[in-house]
Order: C-alpha cells, then structure tokens, then sequence
DNA sequence: TGGCTGTTTATAAACAGTTAA
DNA sequence: AATTAACTGTTTATAAACAGC
C-alpha cells in the first residue's frame, strides 16, 4: 500500500460525492466511487506517462481503468530514473478514456487560463496547473492519491473529461491551496471562488451553485480561517491562522526535512520515546521531541509481536503519522502516542528511528486501560470514577 | 414586543422544523412556523392558569391560539400576586386545543416519568417538568417564548398534543440543559439522551431517529462540550467548557444581578462609553466593565434621534444584548459595540444606564465606515488596504 | 457481525447585513 | 432616493462516511 508519512488528514478523500447541478444529474451513479480501494498491483500495461505541454517539472501520467497502483508506481519510477534529477516534481493523473499523447497535452494547453479572470494571478505567485477530479498529485515526499472512476457503459454522452472531475480535497483543503498561493497568504472570497474555479473546472461546470454556500460555510465554521478588514473597513480578506497554517499548496503538500527514501515505512518521522512511571509503557511521539501529537493511543498487546500484530502496529502507527500535524506542547491534557515499552525493539525493527526522550513525560497520567478517539486530543478525570 | 435583555442567542429558535419519523411526514405543513412573531395585546380571554399537579412551584399556562402575549402576561401578574412570595418559578405554556383543568393536569401526571429510566434521576438534582414544542418558558427575569403553531383544519386526526411538539431549543442549548441539570455537571451520552428524551417527549415520540446523529455531531462539533474519561479509560462524561458554561438550565436561563423591572428597556445591563480618539463616536459595553461584547456595530447616524431612528437603535441594543454572553478582554483586536457619541443622550433618555469607561479605549481602531458581522469578532488589518 | 460512540465532511437553508443594479 | 436583487457572513440542521470499541 505503501501510504505516505505525514499527509495530512485534510487532504484524505473526502467522504461522498457532490452536488452536480440539474444537468448532470442523470450520470450520478457513475461517480460513487466505491472502487478507489481496490488497488492490485499488477503489469504496468497501458499506463502512459507524457510530459506536461507547459511545465517541464510535471508529467501528465494516464492510468487505465484496469491498471492497479502498483504498475502506476512502477511506471513512473522508470520515469524518474529516465529523467534524472531535478526530476519532475508534480504529477497529473488522469484515469478512464483518453485520447492519444497529444490530445492529453493539448487539454492543459487548452485550460491553462487563468489570465481573463480579474484577480487571478495578481500576487504572480498562483500555481497554474489545472487538477482535475480523478488526478493523483503525487509529490517529493510519495505522498499518492488515485480515484478511478467507475464508467459505466450505458451513458456514451457522459462528457468525462478530467477536467469536469471532482476534485480529491474537501473544501477546507482548497480554501488553504487558494490563499496559500498568494505572497501574502490573504484572499477575498471572490478570489478564493475564482481559484478553486481555476484550478479545479469540476466547480466552474460541473458543480451545483450550492458549492459557493460550502465555501462560505467552511471559512465561517472553521477557526483557522479568519476574516480581517482593511483599516477603512471597505474590504474583507481572508486569512488563515498563523499558527494553523502548515503553508498547504496544491504544489507541495509538505516540504520535507529529510530525503525521503525508499523505505516502505516512514523514516523521516522523528520518534521518542520515554518510560511513564509505575507503568511498562512507553511514550512514542512525532518530531520535534518537545512537542507531541495530541493524540493517546494504546496498543492492547505488550508481548514480542507475531507478523499479524506487526502489521497492526506499523498500520496504526501510518495512520497516526498521517494525523493532522497540529502539535502540542507535552503535558497531561495532551496526551501522547502511548505503546507498551516492550514494542521499543519492535518499532526498532520496523526502522522506525526510536530516541529516548529527555523532557516532559514525567506527569504523564497513567496508562488507561482502552481508549476511544480520531485525533482529539483525550482529557482524563483526576479521581476515581464518578457517578 | 417587549423582548427580554440577556436572553442568550442560543435559546433562540432554530431557524427550520425538524425531521420527523415517516408516520408523520404528511402533518409537516402544519407545522412550518411563522406566526410566532405576531403577539399583540389582547384581553385575557381564554387564558387558564393551573396548578402543577405535582410541582407547587410550577403552573401550567393553557393559550388560545387567538390571545395575545399581552394577555398571557397579565394572566400571569395577576396568577402571581395571588400566590404571593415565593410565587411559582416554574411557566408551562400549552397552546392551542387543551382539554379541561383536570385533564392538563393529567396531562403531567401521565407524561413525568423519568424513573424506569436506566440512568434518568441518578443525581438527584435533575428537572423532572416535561416540557413541550408550543411551551412557553418565563424565568424571573422575565424571559419569555412563545410559539403559536399554525393549526390547519383538514387534519383533525394530528395528535398535535403540546407532548409532542418540537421544542425550541437548539441541539447545543439543550445539552447545555441536559448537563447543567447535573450536580457533578458531567453527563454520559446515553444520559443525554435520556434526559432530552424525558423532557422533550418530542424525541422520543415523533423526531426521526437521526436525533441522536444530530446530538453527537453538535457534542463533537462545539468546543464548549468536552469529553473526559475516567481514568480507568471505561466511562466517556460530557462536560461544558467552565469558562464557556453559562450554567443555562431549564429552570433558569440567567439569573439576574438586578431584580428585574417594568420597564421594557434592559435596565439591568450596565452600559458604558468612552470617546474614541479622533472618532465622535462613543463606545458602549456590557458590563462588567473591563470586558465587552465581541461585537462592534457602528450606528449610522449621529444626528438627535427620531422617534423611528430611535427604534431602529433601541432594537439592535435589544439584539445585541441578548447575543451569546461570551465576553473577551477589552483590547483592539475585539472591537466593541460603537455608536456616535452624539447618541450618548438618547441612551440615557432610554433608561439605558451609560457610564464613563476609563480603561482600555485608547487603542480601539478608527470608526469603519461601514461594518459586517453577526456577533463574531471583527479584525482590523494593520497598514492600509492591500491587495 | 452489528450496534454504539465519536469525529469529520458535505449540503441545504434561515437569516442578517452590505453592496450593486 | 427608494427598492430590489445579489453577495457576504454566521449559524443550525440533517445525512452520511468512517474509525474504534
Ligand atoms: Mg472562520
Ligand atoms: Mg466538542
């Protein structure tokens, strides 16, 4: 599977398909993606890997429905090695029907427009690739995304192109691409409308007018977006919190401190580890040491792992790596990423890059017996159990 | 209109009906309110005030569709003299078709039983009146509801009992209920349901069961309710955020500091002002003091009020006093409500007590000519406007 | 395996205030 | 200048996907 360290859980797919508007309301049962899992790993056959018309750094990689991940990531390490380094850095997916080498090229010589639209491109710093909806971006840290849409035979009319699929971020995460594409992290909502409208036509031709009220929605319900009005209090521009903003972009999703290798399990995850007392527990956190995810997870076996219990670890342990990386400072309302000591020498093994901890894990509360969470942060009781 | 200060913005009523079971899917219509605002004075006809059959602190108000809330209010001043001190706490308005005296009484009798419940009662402390969609809760400090449903004609068999009414609470306010009604102020789930349950009997009778989806998701959502486990890790407790918890109960929405009077304008809130530098505009706060409103609404004209610009004013001073009661640190970054120092006199002419405020003002940002929000904190940019 | 608990995302809508037509 | 329509922003409600117990 071979799923990638620290991808944040923004960019996961998000959860159903959307709203198109009355016209293609007829072809919505060949969009519910149900198929996106079903990755075999099989011959690289029919994948086809073009050069992107425009951008020497990006390749446009056609997949075939019948093609699995695997050959998918076959083909394009062939590619990478034929091209050297600087390699291609970005990487435009396109799955089902399409046309020969030159007609994938001439559709994003064709859509590349953002420069008729009134304020886009005005910071000069606008990522100007078009995504569309069944695209993988893959970027330097391996991060892989694929939807394979189900065509279905009955509907020949259905104009799928690309560039009218739905794209594989919420809405939270294309607010963050759009403003994070300026110099000065700072949008209006018309802008943030025209972007995403730029960069994912799905929105422009395909989605109900509903999608404008989502994105509203979500600058409104999330804190991390925040609203600031010029001094004269004409012009309302949206931001996003410093302290929440990991500088998300459609171009890079998360710059990496390390080269990331060819390692299956994450290395460029920094991991401590410490021993919580009265307790054969060991503490295991993300980089930086003095900082913790908030998260508190308790694996329930403490004896050497059998293969089946390995894969259990090293699966949960992904996931965790993948969280959203808001990190915390260590403390007992925080709890940390929790495993029994006796996994130390396991996770060794797995090659994660286990460190003793020096600061912090002193109050840790002790370890409960079960737990229950997605992420949030868990807060314990101070006394006994209360009724 | 007589609308009362302080009522926090999360007892108002939510905005649409809400999912019913499949039975009764055809009854919607009748329920689509929208008459709830037309109250006039009336005479008292048709009123009847009764005992509580169990509570002597509580009575039971039944409200012809036709009568006014004038009427109900001046039932009420004469139920109240004539019980004395300490007179009932406690108003359940019935609206609509109602039986006889006794057969109200029944009505509660039949319907307050939370003791087959598993956990309802445990603390000893919870409200035990079961309260009802078109119910109508008046508090010592004079807060008052009232819904009137709409009854049509051609349906005859609706068992529009006021038992099963939706009630006009939103989700987040009635948890807030459900666990301020505890001692220890921690609820499990299954409790908050309960308890929703046996007072709403709404929920357990008629709403679709996606009620209970609805009450996790706000759980989840708001920040205000936070989960704590026991340190066992067994028992998952739903608490309200201490510095969020307005202690808001059934019984009790806000106790006021200051016995309530007659007049119709919010004497109780304490109001100052102060002039803004370089600003004719005057600055007005709730109290206390060194805190204010998260709200900043400029009032756009400064010349001696009308008698119509002094109902615009006083209607958005009633609006924005009954907003959420999370009051900040006074500093630039959450502006205040601000109207033209010319107005200082009409506030006072309104009985609105306005003080002198000596602290904090000076670094409030200049007038904005113009303003948008709806009780969020506005930011203002450093520089000039930026593009 | 299925039900319960908890976290998120998506969508629709009510409603208030502002700006454009 | 008054009315209206469109746009912007904040909330609540509902459904659903999904994870972990
Ligand atoms: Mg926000
Ligand atoms: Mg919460």
């Amino acid at each position: 599977m071979m799923s990638s360290p620290r991808r944040p859980i923004i960019l996961t797919r998000r959860k159903r398909p959307f709203q198109r508007s009355e016209a293609d309301e007829t072809q919505n049962k060949s969009y519910t993606a149900s198929g996106a899992r079903s990755v075999s790993a099989s011959a690289q056959d029919g994948i086809r890997v073009v050069d992107h018309p425009t951008r020497p750094e990006a390749l446009v990689v056609v997949v075939p429905e019948t093609a699995g991940l695997q050959s998918v990531l076959d083909a394009l390490t062939v590619k990478r090695k034929e091209r050297g380094t600087p390699g291609p850095n970005k990487f435009i997916f396109l799955s089902g029907r399409c046309g020969s080498d030159d007609e994938v090229k001439a559709l994003f010589q064709a859509t590349s427009e953002n420069k008729n639209r009134p304020e886009a491109g005005v910071a000069g710093n606008d990522q100007t690739l078009p995504n569309s909806g069944c695209t993988c971006k893959e970027k330097f840290d391996g991060c892989v995304q694929l939807q394979e849409p189900q065509h279905t035979e009955e509907d020949p009319s259905a104009v799928k192109g690309p560039l009218s699929e739905r794209p594989p971020y919420s809405y939270m995460a294309m607010i963050q691409f759009a403003i994070n594409s300026k110099k000065n992290k700072m949008m209006t909502l018309k802008e943030i409308y025209n972007w995403i409208e730029d960069h994912f036509p799905y929105f422009r031709n395909i989605a109900k007018p509903g999608w404008k009220n989502s994105i509203r929605h979500n600058l409104s319900l999330h804190d991390m977006f925040i609203r600031e009005s010029t001094p004269d209090g004409k012009i309302s521009y949206w931001t996003i919190k410093p302290e929440a903003n990991r500088g998300l972009t459609l171009d890079q999703v998360y710059k990496p401190a390390v080269e990331p290798a060819a390692s299956s399990f994450p290395q460029a995850m920094q991991v401590c580890y410490q021993q919580v007392p009265n307790e054969s527990s060991v503490v295991v956190m993300s980089a930086p040491v003095a900082e913790v995810e908030e998260e508190r997870v308790c694996i329930p076996f403490s004896e050497p792992c059998n293969s089946e219990q390995k894969e259990i670890l090293r699966k949960r342990y992904e996931r965790i790596s993948r969280r959203k990386q808001r990190l915390v400072p260590l403390s007992n309302e925080e709890p940390v990423l929790l495993f029994d000591s006796s996994l130390v020498s396991t996770f060794q093994e797995m090659e994660c890059d286990l460190k003793p901890l020096t600061k912090g894990a002193a109050q840790l509360p002790p370890h409960p017996a079960s737990h229950r969470s997605r992420g949030r942060a868990r807060r314990w009781m101070k006394g006994t159990s209360t009724a």
